[in-house]
DNA sequence: GTATACTCTACTAAGTTTATAGAGTTAGTA
DNA sequence: TACTAACTCTATAAACTTAGTAGAGTATAC
């Protein structure tokens, strides 16, 4: 498992527009500038992300971007491995994977099992409701505080 | 976390001497071609697992390799950290790493820790003296098929 | 009809991975 | 001693991935 600069930037994106949500589109210059992604990098990953069905468009003067879904509904699991790929540590246990004949039959494939479990286990049961809220609280706490 | 061909040839090039470990010097060649891994490539691999302190070796006729530490003070987690680099998921929780400075403050941080921690619970709790063994016992158990 | 913002394809520079090549060094042995 | 088996070391390269840039095209509000 690897996270890369997208996968690191589609992240950012979706708990963007999850702090927004219900309050209309978000531009792509508002999401990068806020984020510090260089914008040309992110106009890629938000269409990747649309594809995906995480994010809806809109087109033309004041359009922008919102979440297709409620934040409940996604989870940082589904972002990582639609925009990084497979979790898995290593090809020989990822689903698709046949080959891995092994003399030892593979005394680690037990391992890399456990890894890929532990990691679901964690980042499919964090929602971007959850981390949405997260920042929310730390707003108001913020604001209270000026 | 990314296990590269070159981390799973030194796993296993590290099991196979655990295995037969106290029973004198392994060859390259032996071991290339039992793990059925490219022979300059396995070289390459034996000479940094020499250089990280994990096996030693003898040279000319009768030379070979062979552990440098028993096996049950090798954990999988060493091997791995040594070969293929820090366990961590990205770049911003790694040991090292200052920045991530983020409108945030990363919302994703804690996620990313946790999942460093529960992969180094699994791969730092393996040591090759209990792979040595699974192996040993399931060799046993062939040979009294026959 | 024009400004604004999303859409799409192509391209590239840099880095990583997975090897291969070949010359050099050490040590047992006939 | 000469030979040979086996480790040592450096260089190189093809393929792939990553991170980012460029620019032309399309839709829509006003
Ligand atoms: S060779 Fe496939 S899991 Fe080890
Ligand atoms: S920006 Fe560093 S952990 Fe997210």
């Amino acid at each position: 498992m690897k996270i890369t600069y997208k996968g690191d930037y589609a992240l950012k994106a979706v708990l963007a527009l999850s702090v927004r949500y219900g309050t209309g589109v978000v531009t792509i210059h508002e999401l990068a500038s806020e984020a510090d992604i260089p914008l040309k990098f992110l106009e890629q990953v938000l269409l990747e992300l649309k594809r995906g069905g995480f994010v809806e468009s809109k087109r033309g003067k004041i359009g922008g971007y919102l979440l297709a879904k409620h934040p409940a509904e996604i989870k940082v699991g589904d972002v990582v491995r639609f925009v990084d790929g497979p979790i898995e540590p290593i090809t020989c246990v990822e689903k698709k994977y046949s080959g891995c004949r092994d003399i030892y039959k593979c005394a680690f494939r037990g391992i890399w099992q456990d890894v890929s479990k532990a990691i679901s286990g964690i980042i499919d049961n964090v929602t971007f409701e959850d981390l949405a809220r997260q920042i929310k609280k730390r707003q108001e706490a913020f604001s209270y505080s000026i």
